[in-house]
DNA sequence: CTATGGCACGGATT
DNA sequence: AATCCGTGCCATAG
């Protein structure tokens, strides 16, 4: 049923251990480090060899510039709704936001130039700010790092426009309710204070969020919420709401599309936005057309064995004959496991993609629950080949978002999402048992029980906390500010 | 008396 | 084998 013809890969045949072992190491690698693993192994061992320049990583020919191999794309194009996929490499991403530009060079030229994050904001309060404002504007939006976070003191930018403190002050409140609300902040502290103030504008916030951010970021970070509960004088129970309430609706970088449930050191979560391993997107942006997928392949050269170490090996030193055919092998064995390596998330991903379209295009509501074990058997692998692939890698979706892979089987997003909704759209706060009453005729069964615990990590409140909050007029906010 | 959270059990998943 | 998740039962708060 499936057709990987047009898809030039190693056909599979009986592996040795040493292969497998391999295999199953890398196929848990994120492509960042995977791209780390073989420059490692490039240093080290002089009979791999890497060809610089572009190649299609599918059919091997030479490529004229970055992105798909156009033979292979129109081969695959042809056939139809199927989605497309292929090794995509790319070791030279520009994300939007990360480009900081020189601001030595006039500004509005810049502001053409980078169709960054800080044309977006500046685009956002333009109407706002008043023309002698408008430098003042710029030279915040283009100091911001990665994460939107203004690492400059503010003083200083006050000092080199012999401007009072208070109007940059006031300029940055702006460019904070922009946005992506909370851009421009001094400190993460102070992103998610901006952002919970919003928020508790049109919907329920958890009681003292605003003092536990304030005072105990890095404990909830680190999770000793018996201790911040102390602090506070508030139950440790509460403490676990505000923390779900923060990961689910604020995000400490503004900047970062995900932030919260995944819980990666920081150097791990970076690379995990700034390079996700698989990126779907539509053809055309045509929402009715097939899906294009790209496995990244973190390196743009041919990684291959290199023939003059081949041909060398014989006359090798009689000493060092072992250790060279050592080389030899450890060689062949990573190029086949590499191979071997994307074959299966291909494999993988066309499996996902053809049973999760509507939650690729629609979003959270339209999740179909699946488990690794029943992909791994439509694909007579191992459940724990599927394990391995999915762990640590993140996609980017067609809206942009970047997401772990992992929440592909998520066994009750939809639910999760169905839940957003009803409280979303009620009128007064329903308890738990009618929201599982709802949840029941909606076609969902679920305990009352249960409600209660998606409740509390989508970090919403029980109904009598709710309430008086909940006459409040619906803006045009969404529930979740940096969800996906 | 009702709504909700804690604990713990068992089955599914990894 | 270890972990995650949905659920039932019970205690407690309002």
């Amino acid at each position: 049923m499936m057709n990987f013809q047009h898809i030039h890969l190693p056909s599979i045949r009986p592996l040795t251990t040493a292969h497998l072992a391999q295999t199953m190491t890398l196929l848990g690698l994120t492509a960042m480090e995977l791209r780390q693993k073989i420059e490692d192994e490039l240093a080290k061992n002089p009979a791999l060899e890497l060809i610089e320049g572009r190649y299609c990583p599918n059919c091997n020919r030479p490529l004229a510039n970055s992105g798909p191999c156009p033979e292979c794309f129109r081969r695959q194009n042809e056939s139809s709704d199927e989605p497309i996929i292929f090794i995509s490499p790319r070791d030279d991403f520009i994300i939007p936001g990360s480009a900081v530009p020189d601001n030595e060079n006039p500004f509005d030229e810049l502001i053409a130039e980078y169709q960054d994050l800080s044309s977006y904001v500046l685009q956002q309060i333009a109407t706002e700010i008043a023309p002698e404002d408008r430098v003042l504007a710029v030279h915040i939006l283009t100091s911001l790092d990665e994460d939107g976070l203004l690492p400059v003191p503010i003083i200083e930018i006050a000092s080199y426009h012999h401007v009072p403190v208070s109007r940059v002050e006031k300029i940055i409140h702006l460019i904070q309710h922009a946005d992506p609300i909370g851009v421009g902040s001094p400190s993460p502290q102070e992103a998610l204070r901006v952002q919970l103030q919003v928020l508790a504008e049109n919907h329920p916030v958890p009681p003292m969020a605003e003092k536990a951010i304030e005072t105990g970021l890095d404990l909830i970070g680190r999770r000793q919420y018996h201790e911040l509960a102390r602090k506070l004088g508030i139950s440790v129970n509460e403490i676990k709401v505000i923390s779900n309430f923060i990961s689910q609706n604020l995000n400490p970088f503004p900047a970062r599309a995900f932030w919260g449930e995944v819980h990666l050191p920081p150097s791990k979560l970076q690379d995990a936005y700034y390079h996700p391993d698989i990126i779907i997107s539509l053809l055309n942006q045509n929402e009715d057309g097939p899906l294009v997928i790209e496995v990244i392949s973190p390196l743009s050269g041919k990684l291959q064995v290199n023939p003059e170490f081949r041909k060398a090996i014989s006359s090798a030193p009689t000493n060092k004959t072992e250790q060279w055919q050592n080389d030899l092998e450890k060689a062949s064995l990573l190029v086949k496991c590499i191979q071997q390596r994307n074959h299966t998330i291909i494999r993988m991903m066309h499996e996902i993609a053809a049973r999760q379209k509507e939650f690729i295009l629609k979003g959270d509501t339209h999740l179909l629950p699946t488990t690794r074990a029943s992909v791994a058997e439509n694909l007579a692998l191992h459940e724990s080949t599927i394990s391995r692939a999915v762990s640590n890698k993140t996609v980017q979706l067609p809206n942009r978002k970047i997401i772990p892979l992992a929440k592909f089987f998520d066994r009750s997003l939809h639910i999760r999402a169905e839940l957003l909704n009803i409280i979303a759209q009620e009128t007064k706060p329903l308890t738990d048992t009618e929201i599982a009453d709802i949840l029941k005729k909606r076609g969902y069964k679920v305990a009352r029980r249960t409600v209660a615990k998606y409740r509390s990590i989508e970090g919403i409140m029980p109904a009598h906390l709710r309430a008086r909050f909940s006459r409040q007029q619906h803006k045009t906010v969404p529930v979740v500010i940096h969800a996906i």
